[in-house]
DNA sequence: ATAAATAGTGAATCATTATTCATTCTTTGT
DNA sequence: ACAAAGAATGAATAATGATTCACTATTTAT
């Protein structure tokens, strides 16, 4: 025997591969998916095209891998917003805030998360991604309805409106298209939207029964 | 000069391009545009490939086509619901209830509109197609405040909140992997889950204010 | 230094489909 | 019947971009 891996080998790999999936979230966040082919890609990293496939098994594992540490990220987040020391509304109201505003704040990568049209794989991490979100309001309204500051209901589908009230109402201001209107909101916290939208949805969680 | 397009041949053409439309339709309430290869569609249609292109620009053209006619039948339930002679609120919560039943009714398709990917034209529609559901709601929501029914709140925001709502509430139980499920909704129209959406919805029209 | 083992390379290949266009078939008016 | 015009055809082409793989380079242990 002659070769065998070592530790320095080890890191080096490590190193290709960390570089890899940066380039990549760079290359995801500047343009999504579509414009994340594996040649840009390689070219950004300083490897070969042929260097992706020793780290991956194909560009589609790679996505769903990019799309597993963005969303973490953001989960993470709004996690942190609602394990704060709080009642349950006010924390969801934290939480929801957050979500919708750092959205706009990487308004493409946003846009990739949400709705930029994905392979099947990937998708696959959407769906659990939109779960991830959903779980984290259902437990977080579970806690309201215990407190008593929020009415019975059914926790997974209210918090499944949450999810689907705030994406669609980014869906618009994130579309490529008027990726300018985002930008504004960058440099101005006090957004009208994120309010419009956090006013809905607080009423839908808390509203009085008809 | 010797040919001149007649009647019987704008008839021929016009019932060709008919019969294009329906089996595109046909394959994408079956499959999804995914599965409507252009060679199926001729196929089914009964003409060769190349005929298709002597009817549409390119096949983003007939999906972007496809879509609008697949979408004004719904946005068409919708705004029928809409109109009836009620106050506000039972309106709309008439007209949510149709949205989604009818989706779980048809599932492909809905899944087709509402979120399976395609491209950038097709997109563009989809957009639109929100959008006209949006402003449906919207101006009932108009009509609410200025009955008295409903607080006074950005009617635009809150009919945005709600496509959304709704639609993120269907993406589960109509993604593909999960058509079974949904065929019990055929079947079952006093569906728990239509129930559950619509109750938030309407708490996020209605609700009081904190 | 040498050889075994693995890492890295990137041009060539493959796969998938939309689209084209030279050709054939139909229709129409004389 | 004929020819002009257009309609229909579908095999061939084009375009895209992921993936492969024969080869070179590097690393390691002796």
């Amino acid at each position: 025997m002659a070769y065998r891996e070592t530790e320095k080998m080890r890191n080096r790999k490590a190193e290709a591969r960390k570089r890899i999936i940066e380039c990549t979230y760079g290359c995801v966040a500047d343009g999504g998916f579509r414009s994340a082919q594996i040649t840009r890609i390689a070219a950004c990293a300083g490897v070969a095209t042929g260097t992706i496939y020793r780290h991956f098994e194909s560009k589609e594992d790679l996505f769903a891998e990019i799309f597993r540490i963005a969303t973490q990220r953001e989960v993470d987040k709004v996690a942190e917003a609602l394990s704060a020391e709080d009642n349950a509304v006010s924390r969801l109201e934290v939480a929801l805030r957050q979500f919708a505003e750092r959205a706009l704040r990487g308004p493409v990568m946003a846009w990739s998360l949400i709705a930029e049209p994905v392979d099947p794989k990937v998708e696959e991490e959407r769906l659990k991604f939109r779960r991830a979100y959903a779980q984290l309001f259902e437990q977080a309204i579970r806690d309201g309805i215990k407190e008593g500051c929020l009415p019975d209901q059914d926790a997974r589908q209210s918090s499944t409106c949450l999810v689907g009230a705030i994406a669609e109402s980014l869906v618009g201001p994130l579309s490529p298209a008027q990726a300018d209107t985002a930008e504004q909101a960058e440099t101005n916290d006090h957004n009208p939207l994120v309010n419009s939208i956090i006013c809905f949805c607080m009423q839908g969680l808390t509203g009085t029964r008809r």
